[in-house]
DNA sequence: AGCTCACCCTGGACGC
DNA sequence: TGCGTCCAGGGTGAGC
């Protein structure tokens, strides 16, 4: 992903670093939307089957011909509809980047171009093959998934009671498990504890009533923030690789570890929750 | 029920 | 310079 210099169609997409979150996908759904609504789908060039799952031998034919009439988020999950109850299902894992317009800088790991009418392309490029890419009629096909944090339903009371369900699971662990709230990655999940002054081991069944309610407004607050900086950033990017850095810089806790608490000073550590890297503050966090 | 770990994969960081 | 090794991480599934 670069700087758009040709002057032809617009170059919209993903950040070219970090993992793809809420913020992250709801911001290519935005970003994309203008260019590929009303489009039909001229041609789909699969040219690497090999993701997460193997994409469907016949994803091709049963695209090309239909119009994309909405682009819409679920959890981490972009869905395009096509028509006849049909979704586009991509998913970026960890690595994958979605653009329109030009084609990506660096052409390697393009595993699908798709040409629109109107001369319009869409790239999807994913390195690592985390990524995700199926068409169904059902989005149940997607797994059990829960709120959306930035929904009414996610609510104080929500959370409340996912805790009496889940009483022994960490805190950290619940934020992130997707059946019961959707599209939090490791990133917003040690930033909003931060906010929230709770330690990301903390088993969700030990923490009070006050606490608990304390981090959905801190949850809301980090994606919203993080929303703003992406949009803010995407759509007429200039530079290499200046999309992340708005948002890098108000990280407080993650990838910070032996850094200085931006609140008071003390050296943020570092431990593993899950397998994933987890961060917090000593003193600000109990 | 819920933990840890392995797996998928590659680029980037690091050590020698 | 260049090669080998390690690591990150979303989602899923196995095993404890």
């Amino acid at each position: 992903m670069r700087a758009l210099s040709t002057g032809r169609s617009p170059v919209v997409g993903a950040p070219g670093a970090g993992v793809p979150e809420l913020p992250e996908v709801e911001t290519l759904r935005r970003t994309i939307a203008p260019h590929v609504i009303g489009r039909r789908i001229l041609a789909l060039d699969v040219r690497e089957r090999r993701l997460r799952r193997p994409i469907a031998a016949d994803l091709a034919a049963r695209l090309v011909g239909r119009t994309i009439v909405d682009v819409r988020r679920r959890a981490k999950y972009l869905l395009l509809d096509v028509g006849g109850g049909l979704h586009w299902v991509i998913h970026l894992g960890m690595s994958g980047r979605l653009c329109v317009g030009d084609p990506p800088a660096d052409l390697s790991h393009v595993h699908v171009v798709a040409a629109l009418d109107g001369g319009g392309r869409l790239y999807f490029r994913d390195p690592r093959r985390f990524g995700l890419m199926l068409l169904t009629s059902d989005e149940r096909d997607l797994g059990v998934l829960g709120l959306e944090p930035l929904g009414d339903g996610f609510s104080p009371a929500a959370l409340w009671q996912m805790t009496r369900r889940h009483r022994r699971v960490t805190v950290k662990s619940l934020l992130m498990d997707q059946r019961l709230i959707v599209g939090v990655g490791n990133i917003y999940a040690n930033e909003a504890l931060f906010d929230a002054g709770l330690r990301p081991g903390r088993r969700a069944g030990r923490l009070s009533r006050a606490q608990v309610e304390r981090i959905v407004p801190a949850l809301k607050a980090v994606l919203h923030r993080a929303l703003a900086s992406r949009g803010s950033s995407l759509l007429d990017y200039r530079d290499a690789d200046g999309e992340m850095g708005e948002f890098q810089r108000s990280l407080r806790v993650y990838e910070r570890a032996g850094e200085a608490c931006k609140v008071c000073g003390t050296s943020i550590r570092r431990t593993v929750i899950g397998g994933r890297g987890t961060f917090f503050c000593p003193l600000c966090q109990t």
